[in-house]
Parts: C-alpha cells; structure tokens; sequence
DNA sequence: CGTAGACTTGACGGCACTCAAACAAGGTGG
DNA sequence: CCACCTTGTTTGAGTGCCGTCAAGTCTACG
C-alpha cells in the first residue's frame, strides 16, 4: 500500500482495531484538502461552526481557552496522527480554540464526507468515534494530575504520555523526542505559573530523569519517570481489541 | 407516547436534536435490567471490562479515581438520563471507576445490543457518540477550572453547571435542586482539601450567591452566581441541531 | 553586535494544605 | 427517651507550595 498523507492515522487506529483496507481507502478517500499553518496561529477558533474536521499529519498543536483576565487553559496536546476537532462534526459549534504549536500541516475532511461514513461504515465510525473517547481519557487523566497530583508528578507525566503518544506517531528516536514548547504554554497546559514550570523542570533534572536541551527532551531514566508520575499507560487505551 | 424509565434520557437527546419515535423505540427495546445501588457503592470498577452500558436513571454518581496515597479525584458528577460508562462500548477496559454519590436506579444496555443500535441506525449513533462528545466538553470546561480559576470561581461553576444539567433532568424546584454531596466529596471533585470547600463555602453564601441547607441548593442571585463564576453554558451544547 | 524572546534567579506574599479540636446532627440501642 | 456514636461541618493555628514582581542571563537571529 502507498504511504499516504493519513499514514500516521491509519497506524494509529491500527493500534486499537483491526482496519479493512477498504476502510482505509474510505479514509483516504474522504481526505480534502492540505493545508499548513504557522507556529501560533489558529486552526479552529472558539465559536466557528466548522464545515470540515482537521487531521493533524505533522506539528504539534494545542487546545485551548482563553478566560476574561486573558490567562490561557490548554486542555490538550495533539500529536499527529490526532484529529483536532472530530467532534465538530457533531457539536457543531466550537467551545474552545486549537492553535499550532509548531508549523503544522493538517488534511481537511469534508463534514459531509465524514457523515457518509457514519451512514455506511459502521465499524469505521465506531473507530472515530473511539478517538474521540481515547482523548476524553487523556483529559480526565489530566483533571487527576491537576487535581491530586503534586507539580513535579504533573510535569513527569505529561513527558510520560508525549513519549508514549509521540511513539505511536512514529516520533520518538530512542529515548528522545522532540518538544518544541515554552515554559510559558507549559504552564498554560499544567495550571502553573511559569515561574513555577521553570522550578520544577530544574528539579526534575536535579533527579537525571531526563534533560531538556533546546527542543529536545532525552529520557535518562524511563522507569524512574514513569515511577515519579505514577504513569499508567492504560488511559491511552493501546490494545487490539475488536471494537 | 407512554412515559418509560429512560424518558429523562430521551428528554436530554430531545434537547440535542430530533428524535424520531422509531429512535426512541429502538431505544427503549434496548433497555436491559433495571437495578438498584446503595450509597457508595461501585457501579463499575476500573479493570472491569463491562458487556454492558449504565444509564442512570435516578441518582446522583461521580467517576472517580483513586491514587496509591489514597488520595481521590472525581472527574466526573452524572445526573439522571447521563450514560456514566457509554464509553467501555468501544474502550472496553474501565480505567476509571463509578460510584453512587446517593442511592441509585440504573438501566443496563447491553453492548451487543448497542453495537447494533451502531450498525442499524446512524443517526441514532451520532446521538450516543454526541452525548459521550458532551461529556469529554464538560470534562474539559474542568480542566479549565481547575486550572486558572480561583477557588471561589470554580466552586460557582460547578453549581452553575449543575444547576442547568439537572434542569434538563427535570430535576430543579424553581431556583432550588438536592446536591447531597459531602464536602470531603465536593473537595474530591474540585482538586480542593475538604477544609477549604468550607472555607470557599462560607464565602460564597456570604455573598448572598446561594443557600445550602442540608442537601438543598437554593440559588439566590443567578446572574451573580453566573458572573461570579464567569459561567458560559455553551460548552454543554444545548442546541437542538441537525447531527 | 544589538535586540528580542526565552530562560533563570531572588524576594516576598498569599492561597490553600495539614493537623487538631470543637461543634452539630442524625441514627441506634439500651 | 436519652446517652452515645458516627458522620459531617466548622474553626484555629501553623506551614509551605506556588504565584507575582522584578531583574538578570542566555541564545538565536538579523
């Protein structure tokens, strides 16, 4: 089969699910039009009613909120491989912008080209429809860190679950990969002041469980994060199931 | 058209978009057992692979996840005519648990018998997929939350939100609803100590925002509460639209 | 070589946590 | 019917994590 500008979503789903080949070719099929984005712009906008859902096929990408005072809340990293907005298919009205966190490159599908397949392949849409279940998962293992787990354990599990995702999209080199983000938008992901993400990176380091050098984090010491995080991959939901 | 024991459910699609009387029969012929669960009590177990959905039918009940340290995170609170575990349809593994916050009548739906629903009703999915896509939204409007509001904000919102999910369960008296929860609960539910609910509390009724009598809420001053809590109810998509 | 953006460090303050005890209310059994 | 017990709420004291403010360092880039 081709490598297809959906290759990284396809291996995807196939992580979870046995895909047809006919149902990858629906898939490819479906796709519209490519296009890129710059580092910060926006993807989607909170109140846009989209007509298509974006794939992210390469760069990092964030969901956020933007509160009154103008403090920022991301609520998700979207690695590629990763529908940023599947469910404005249904919700119809976006409650929350997506931004580029690097250059992104993403494939539109066609709204309607989306509905079709939910008209005439059952089993396909239940695979979309478990993506949009896997990144419910992620977020309420995100209220959990927020919630109950101190700043250092916060930290080391979203490097836990990059590294796991990241791998899933095929971008992880050993045990490195890379992360081109602030300290800013890392507090914005985590609840923290910058300040604070600074401290606690240093500390995190102090115990040579990884290095951050540039946009480069290399784990040092993979059990001993995933110890320091309490990291349990069975949110990301990785297994073969027939779904 | 008789009045079923799902109607709180059907009334909360209703709100969403049309549903055909086919729909809602295939719905209520869906419907498996009927069963009761005490206070506290565990209505699925993280590890379970349940062959059944729960619809709550009466009751009050809270996802939850429990920590090594013991300590609790609540990312989810359920009213009646909510599926609390739509989603171990296609997950299949519970990684997280439910429990009854009060006693609690539930609906089982069969996943064999959803998966048809899935296989011979389109638009009928996209509704249960929208309700688990609804869910993942109030689920993020936490994240933010917890993330960037103050203690005394996202206690408003919580009650803001709760307010208007138990409207549409039918389930407010006027500007009162029974919230029986403790505040070792609601502390479990906001990432806060049980000492500082109480605190945040006091202040909140000091300003004459709302009464809490026992298990009643009394909501005095609504847009004070919604301003106080910056409260938005677009993140719950109440729209009925085509889907 | 200068500038802008990101990172780092220090001082200080406050929000929220822990520990501990007192108070209130409902349920139970003698 | 009341003493007692359990569960939940309230209050106080002390501590610390983390936020803000501000200044200084480093690096990439024009």
């Amino acid at each position: 089969m081709p490598i297809s500008r959906i290759d990284t979503f396809l291996r995807k789903l196939e992580r979870r699910d046995r895909l047809s080949s006919a149902e990858a070719e629906l898939l490819v099929d479906a796709a519209g039009d490519e296009v890129s984005f710059d580092m910060d712009s926006d993807l989607v906008r909170e109140g846009d009613r989209p007509a298509t859902s974006t794939l992210l096929v390469s760069g990092l990408a964030t969901r956020y909120r933007v509160l009154s005072d103008g403090q920022r809340q991301i609520t998700a990293i979207h690695v590629p491989g990763d529908f940023v907005d599947l469910h404005s298919l249904l919700l119809r009205e976006m409650d929350h912008s997506v931004a580029a966190l690097t250059r992104c490159r993403i494939v539109r599908y066609p709204h309607e080209r989306l509905k079709r397949i939910t008209e005439q392949a059952p089993h396909l849409t239940r695979l979309l429809w478990l993506m949009t279940l896997i990144d419910a998962s992620i977020q309420r293992e995100w209220i959990v860190a927020m919630g109950r787990r101190s700043a250092g354990q916060q930290m080391a599990h979203l490097l836990c679950e990059l590294y796991v995702r990241l791998g899933v999209a095929g971008l992880v080199d050993g045990p490195s990969f890379s992360f081109p983000i602030t300290q800013v938008q890392l507090g914005d992901a985590l609840g923290m002041s910058a300040v604070h993400v600074n401290r606690v990176l240093q500390e995190l380091r102090g115990e040579n469980l990884f290095t951050w050098q540039g946009q480069t984090v290399r784990v040092l010491d993979w059990d001993g994060l995933q110890q320091r995080a309490e990291f349990d991959p069975r949110y990301l939901h990785l297994n073969i199931e027939s779904r």
